[in-house]
DNA sequence: CTGAAAGCGCTAACAT
DNA sequence: ATGTTAGCGCTTTCAG
């Protein structure tokens, strides 16, 4: 019992047998068995993040955010991907609940009501992260992608572009920001000339060939928004591959700010949006809520993510 | 104890009792508690995944060869993410054996004398994975990276290549390409015309940054081999932005075989690696493995990765 | 400040 | 086929 106090709480112990006990245990290499505290305690020191996928950058970000955070607090990151599957995400949510997890950062709100109950259920602070737009379980941090859309379509008409179309893969939270887009077209008396949608998974490549597509079937597009930035890239590589000029002709409109967007050779537009932040600020609530025995009130925090027009010159 | 055999061995129990059981936990809403089981068990159905990097596309592919291959198995993955950290490394590795796992799989063959200890000391199966060139503590799934160097220069040699120059975000493996490269260089009596190397992260936009130098540099270069696609991509990216052509002024290498290679709006050459086959392989000798009590023989599995010149034309 | 007792939820081993 | 006992390694509680 000694032993045990030693080795975490150095008050209530004599100087003497704790560094009796610290010597021994280092002697001994002594390693804790977490599965017995964690019996014991009712509690691990886990957390559990879930994310759709980790082959679109923003999610190792935003769980590097996460990482960032909890460094140093003893707390442990699991990771469970759900690949934008409802029935997947409820049985890995179930089973990480099954460990006992401090807390569980959970992407999206638009759980369906069985893993909601879940969630509801499960006596831990529970974060849903990167959306607004909806009802959240407990806490919440993220941006509005409606907002994020809308604005976005604001900065572009202001600019003079008039002849829109969307490329995208959509999964949820892509619809919500198309969703905002269009709102703020009509508030314009316009619409999508044309709408190139599909449910596979975003990559440059897809990007690419519906972009290609999408352009021979409207050719008098002056402005293409995709679903996020690797879509973008892949627009921008169609229409570089064509020699159609890139903004002149048409230009290239993403969604998240990442890094290679630096890197590419024609310009385009993104929002940035604050990944790492999110990250941070999910880990932080959990972090907070650790010692608390009554859950403290749920708390939203909104995020902004900022516009960049990426050198995208006004239209005459 | 009937209920506990009821709910994993439906054998040796009647099937009144077993049905009774079932009910029963349905009603109750019963989730078992893996952490008793465990620390009975003295052993966890985890499978504990370290990789360096998430923000390289390839191990999120290895990843996901590793979860094909374990569905169903009731195996579950853990991932952890070293960023090239040795220090980290040690750590995550440490405490992911507290956990019990079932099995290890972790990247590399280069960890430190601490951390072999460590991996050989734990009782159960460990597969390393990615490389080939050295020395496994116990399974070992991947390629020679070496060899995929070498045979990359060759085919270049073949194809009428002579002045290189190579750009890299130099780790362990890119290392071993690098030198394997240069052997075959060296035999046909020539060497590198300029190298560009740097540890930090490889990215897009570390590639371009750096093919800007080593162009300025040295303008007489036909080829440039990179660390990886990423860099390789923002190489390509660099030549488009100065109106160089490709792949006649300069040649672009790459190393993976990433499906956004296809997106490109330039050829570029490079070896496809097998990452989805190594994360398979690597989780079927784990879960080969799961029964034995004593520990089977070490195995190592070599795959290779296909070149892939990306239709770069024989020079004159 | 230290230790003895009991229990976290489950299972292997041994009765019955 | 079922039940009993003991123990996985730790912590909380309560006595000393």
């Amino acid at each position: 019992m000694t032993a045990s106090r030693s080795l975490r709480s150095p008050q209530g112990v004599s100087k003497q047998s704790y560094e009796c006990v610290q010597k021994a245990a280092r002697a001994l290499g002594y390693v804790g068995n977490p599965l017995a505290t964690s019996l014991s305690n009712r509690a691990s020191d886990l957390i559990g993040v879930i994310v759709p996928s980790m082959t679109n950058a923003v999610f190792p970000e935003v769980l590097s955010g996460i990482a960032e955070e909890i460094e140093g607090t003893g707390l442990q990151p699991v990771f469970g991907v759900t690949e934008y599957d409802p029935e997947r995400e409820y049985r890995i949510i179930r089973q990480m609940l099954s460990w006992r997890p401090a807390g569980l950062i959970v992407t999206g709100l638009d759980q369906p009501e069985e893993t909601r109950a879940l969630l509801r259920d499960a006596d831990i602070p529970i974060v849903q992260i990167m959306d607004l737009d909806g009802d959240p379980v407990d806490c919440c941090v993220g941006i509005s992608n409606f907002d994020a859309g809308k604005t976005m379509a604001e900065a572009l008409l202001e600019r003079g572009f008039r002849a829109f179309g969307y490329v995208g893969a959509v999964d949820v939270r892509a619809r919500k920001r198309l969703d905002g887009f269009r709102y703020a077209l009509a508030e314009h008396g316009l619409e999508f000339v044309s709408e190139k949608t599909t449910d596979a998974a975003s990559s440059m490549v897809l990007g690419r060939r519906l972009t290609e597509e999408i352009l021979l079937e409207s050719p008098t597009l002056d402005c293409l928004y995709f679903s996020n930035d690797d879509m973008a890239a892949g627009g921008g590589f169609a229409c570089m591959a064509q020699g159609i000029s890139i903004p002149d002709a048409v230009a290239i409109v993403g969604f998240n700010g990442l890094e290679f967007v630096q890197a590419l050779p024609c310009r385009m537009a993104t929002s940035v949006s604050p990944r790492r932040g999110i990250g941070n600020r999910a880990a932080a609530l959990i972090i907070a809520r650790l010692g608390e025995k009554e859950r403290p009130p749920a708390e939203t925090t909104r995020l902004t993510p900022r516009i960049d027009l990426g050198a995208i010159l006004r239209k005459e």
